[in-house]
DNA sequence: CTTATTGTGATTAACTGAGTGAACGAAGGT
DNA sequence: ACCTTCGTTCACTCAGTTAATCACAATAAG
């Protein structure tokens, strides 16, 4: 059996493989037809539909637009044959074909005319932003830390936050003189930590209320937990639930002491999180 | 002005993004509010309904599920501020997105249960497939060339089919001592391809009818013709129309020599395209 | 307190896709 | 020559989704 990420549903491959397809952009009956298609050399529409609960009627469709798409190959006669591309070249093809929009997507939005824009003197002090999904918040967590001028203090919930990416930005922030302190919730995170980030301090939270294990019904786990310069903070969780891991991550960002979310971050304290003569109340 | 691949219509680059990020699985008031987003530096949903058709009061929705794609962020003010993130991080985000989908879908299907197949003897003497989609006629037209035994005829129709990758094939035929002949449809062409294949026997064709100029009317170009040991045979055509170029390329590729295919040969033959000592009728 | 603006929810209309069956033509058997 | 069967196309219904509009509650502004 193949070990698998990402979504872990307990599904048939066949049927995930549908599923993919659909999300890829493919019909039902198409992403289906494929899919028979794809388990033999060559079959008829009577075999698609056999092996795959499509109409045997709405099998000619569906392998015309996968014709037309360059997935299927189709031999006129009668029956007519048909017969699924390899798994490579399929692979290959739709990748391009994405890869092919999202460079043209690239080119358009860059080209954009900007709007003239109301001069909102936005008040930087106590902005709070809600985001989701992995990238987004890895990308400003990036952000946060190169722009710190003094401090940065990070706590890591699950080890599939620290990737080397994020270790360069500390690493170059602790370069600039910043003072980096990095947490984790158990010791042997805290290890691997340390290991890739010798020259940075590393501790192990004993905040309980951050384990999931605190609250058993809750499957939302803290993921990070990020503060800059005592003035940028950043929380984000993310829930277990279907077994999609690491999917769905949400977090809240804001700036400016006044500001909600240092709750959170008087909590650490008060727990004693942090040492006290690093991080004192103001 | 940005020189634009793909779909070249004549439209402003905010409906082009639009097109694309719908492409991409966004629907119409996702695509339009994160097109108004991505103008600004952060907005309403006054502003955003404004600059985009989006009735103002579904830009909630559709801003919603851009954040749980991790393209927008939120903030929970009165009113509440919308701001996309950046054009990079978008496409990263959306490739990404893909290519992870592609990826588990190679596996899910390399994983799939083959079925077991019905011992059709498939009649290989005879059979006409059609196919479309530059990659894929590629990649058969590869793999006739790998599988040469004696011979191979190939013409060129238009300058894009002929890249690196086919002259290597063609150049690895050659190595194991298989005829290569290469022809194309004017002296231009044929000089660029001599170029790239010193050691093959280059020609240019001299058949009008393969020419567009013949039928003006008809925007049907030939792309590639492909004869492997007089027994296979692979034609290629596509359609100049709406600019978008070698897309929508048709291909019929058949084996065997009473196939109809094979007429067009003959008909190559008859108008002295190809030397006679090199192909005789059998 | 009044009014304009912001946000939520419900409702309808238009569209798309899934599912089903009629109809047509070709092949083959009687 | 006729009928039957099979392959194929087409037209239609039903359901789910999405676009579009409106009514109303909540909030801020004057």
């Amino acid at each position: 059996m193949v070990v698998r990420l990402g979504p872990m549903k307990d599904l048939p491959d066949h049927k995930y493989a549908v599923e993919l397809l659909q999300q890829l952009g493919l019909k039902e009956y198409e992403a289906k037809s494929f899919v028979a298609l794809s388990r033999r050399q060559s079959g008829t529409a009577k075999d698609i539909s056999d092996t795959s609960e499509v109409p045997r009627t709405r099998v000619y469709d569906a392998v015309r637009t996968l014709e037309s798409k360059g997935l299927v190959e189709t031999q006129h006669s009668s029956p007519q044959m048909f017969r699924a591309i390899s798994i490579d070249e399929a692979a290959t093809t739709l990748e391009s074909e994405y890869v092919g929009r999202v460079s043209s997507l690239r080119d358009a939005l860059g080209a954009l005319d900007p709007i003239e824009e109301e001069e909102d003197t936005a008040d930087v002090t106590h902005e709070v932003w809600a985001l989701s999904g992995d990238t987004a918040i890895s990308s400003r967590v990036g952000q946060l830390i190169e722009g710190a001028d003094e401090e940065v203090i990070l706590v890591v919930g699950h080890e599939s936050v620290f990737d080397d990416e994020l270790a360069d930005e500390l690493l170059a922030a602790r370069d600039r003189d910043v003072v980096v302190v990095v947490g984790s919730l158990d010791e042997e995170m805290g290890d691997v930590i340390q290991d890739s980030l010798p020259e940075i301090e590393v501790f192990v939270s004993e905040l309980d209320w951050l384990d999931q294990s605190t609250l058993p019904d809750d499957e939302t786990q803290i993921s990070r937990l990020l503060l800059v310069d005592r003035e940028a903070i950043l929380v984000s969780s993310y829930r277990e639930t279907f077994g999609e891991g690491r999917e769905h991550e949400q977090g809240v960002f804001g700036r400016g002491f006044d500001n909600g979310l240092v709750t959170i971050v008087r909590r650490l304290m008060a727990t004693g999180l942090l040492t006290e003569d690093r991080l004192s109340t103001e």
